[in-house]
DNA sequence: ATAAGGCATTCAGCATTTATGAATACTAAA
DNA sequence: TTTAGTATTCATAAATGCTGAATGCCTTAT
């Protein structure tokens, strides 16, 4: 059984003469005929009765006609409903994030998001800056927000540029520092190869620091600083708050900026699901261009 | 698009794998992937990504699957729908009687079929017993209730047996009637060609009565009777009822009996409706065979 | 009575669509 | 590097559906 049987099924009943219907259906009442018999053989019973006159319901026609015009009308809902969402956006777009999402007005992005563009969904992951671009690259992240330069084949936009200092524990004696170098041979709690923020202290210190910890996570090196470990870098706004509280110290030794970016592969920037998220960004960051 | 473009579409999207689809469809994949590409042509979105690993949905393939899916069901309800009803007995049936319809147990009759024949459906006609054969043989009738005996290619269901008497208006001179003979010169109302009242009473006096008046309504003969125009033939226990009421007064010279039977095309004695209904008849009349 | 017109159906041949199987290109895993 | 699995392309074969003329049936008009 296919939909035509069921067009021809619909045309006849309406309109009793299968020579019109044929017309009607822009065939000829030979394929109509079949088409029909086909159907009565395919369900078990007879659906017109023929005469000289025409094609009229059998009862059980009346019947299953029903159901018919119920099953083409799905069918059309269907096309329609392909139509209506032809220039909708719709799909998922993983993004993966290097913070905390408050910090990165990612509750308002998404909020946003569901308003303009409800059919697009966002998947959140939170992974490191370097991890970000390779997982870009290989298609498991559709984009990211990244910190510090961006390599080559991707897209970036600069959303702001933020403050990086060194934190320290409470106790930590900050009088015997009086130049970075000091801190060179001190225990650093350090993100990993894939984080900028690494890059920056090799550059200023050298590779002969020495690592304690590793560890991508804030919270973590927070964590592992305000328990005596050793050294780490931290956003400064959030530095600020957690010294206030008395629970580290802030060195500024090694003050440094660096920009925070969203970023996706550079071949996909005219998908129109990405075009419609940098939109989004940028309102949400207040980017004028 | 047809039924196998949504069945293939379904499929798809359930095993998210071209081949095992195919497997499934008893088909192949450059088939099932014709299939898609058609829809998604016709629908003008994308429905799957392609991947080395299968083929996933898109967002959009996700919001039709849904449709297509509702459509197959319903096809599906239609095909068992069909397949339900397929024992089931359907139908009109054009029932031709010759007598008001208290006195043949009809409201009984379409009582007990709603019961038990819920899908057939009774169109009732009053006509008089020749034109019931004619119309029976001509296809305007399926089957009727008649008097007398029955042609060749119908098959009759004896009901009862009907004594039939005369009637006459109330101050008719009964003394002056010795013998049936007494009453060929009176006037006559009778029926007309196709009732076998008419063939009785030739038999019984010849042709040379005098017919003042026909018709084939009971209730008409009655009225002319009573308003003294001439005799005619009533089914006894009525003819009693206006006696007794001293409209009229009955002649029992020429009394007969006569079969009123259920009659039906004979070649058509095998359709399951025609037997169902004689045997809801045999029923409603307590005919034990 | 006869002819004409409308109806559905049958059938042989044709046109189109659909399915197939081998080959290809790609990717992931071994 | 090879292997296995994926979807796709292509030429060919098979199947399916469509057509137009012819047929039979019936009703209506002549």
């Amino acid at each position: 059984m296919e939909f035509y049987h069921l067009r021809s099924f619909v045309v006849v009943a309406e309109t009793r003469n299968l020579t019109q219907a044929a017309k009607r259906l822009c065939s000829t009442p030979p394929a109509i005929s079949a088409h029909i018999k086909t159907l009565e053989q395919e369900l078990g019973t007879d659906l017109f009765i023929r005469s000289t006159k025409g094609m009229t319901l059998t009862k059980k026609g009346e019947l299953l006609l029903v159901n018919a015009q119920k099953t083409l009308d799905s069918a059309v809902d269907m096309v329609n409903l392909a139509a209506d969402s032809q220039d909708k956006l719709m799909g998922n777009f993983t993004l993966a994030v290097n913070q905390p999402l408050q910090q990165l007005r990612i509750p308002q992005l998404l909020k946003n998001l569901s308003e303009n563009c409800p059919g697009i969904s966002v998947q959140l992951c939170q992974s490191a800056t370097g991890r970000i671009f390779e997982n870009i690259l290989l298609g498991y992240f559709d984009g990211g927000l990244v910190y510090g330069d961006v390599p080559e084949d991707f897209f970036a936009l600069k959303i702001k540029q933020e403050k990086i200092t060194t934190i320290a524990p409470k106790n930590f004696d900050e009088k015997s520092i009086i130049s970075a170098q000091n801190l060179s041979d001190k225990l650093w709690i350090t993100m990993d190869k894939y984080c900028p923020f690494d890059n920056e202290l090799t550059k200023r210190l050298g590779s002969n620091y020495q690592s304690k910890a590793q560890s991508n996570d804030e919270q973590s090196r927070l964590d592992l600083v305000r328990n005596d470990i050793g050294l780490s870098f931290l956003e400064l706004s959030l530095a600020e708050q957690y010294q206030k509280k008395g629970e580290i110290k802030i060195l500024p030794h090694l003050d440094f900026n660096i920009d925070l970016s969203f970023v996706v592969a550079d071949k996909r920037i005219n998908d129109p699901i990405i075009k419609a998220l940098i939109q989004e960004i940028r309102i949400v960051w207040n980017i004028t261009l």
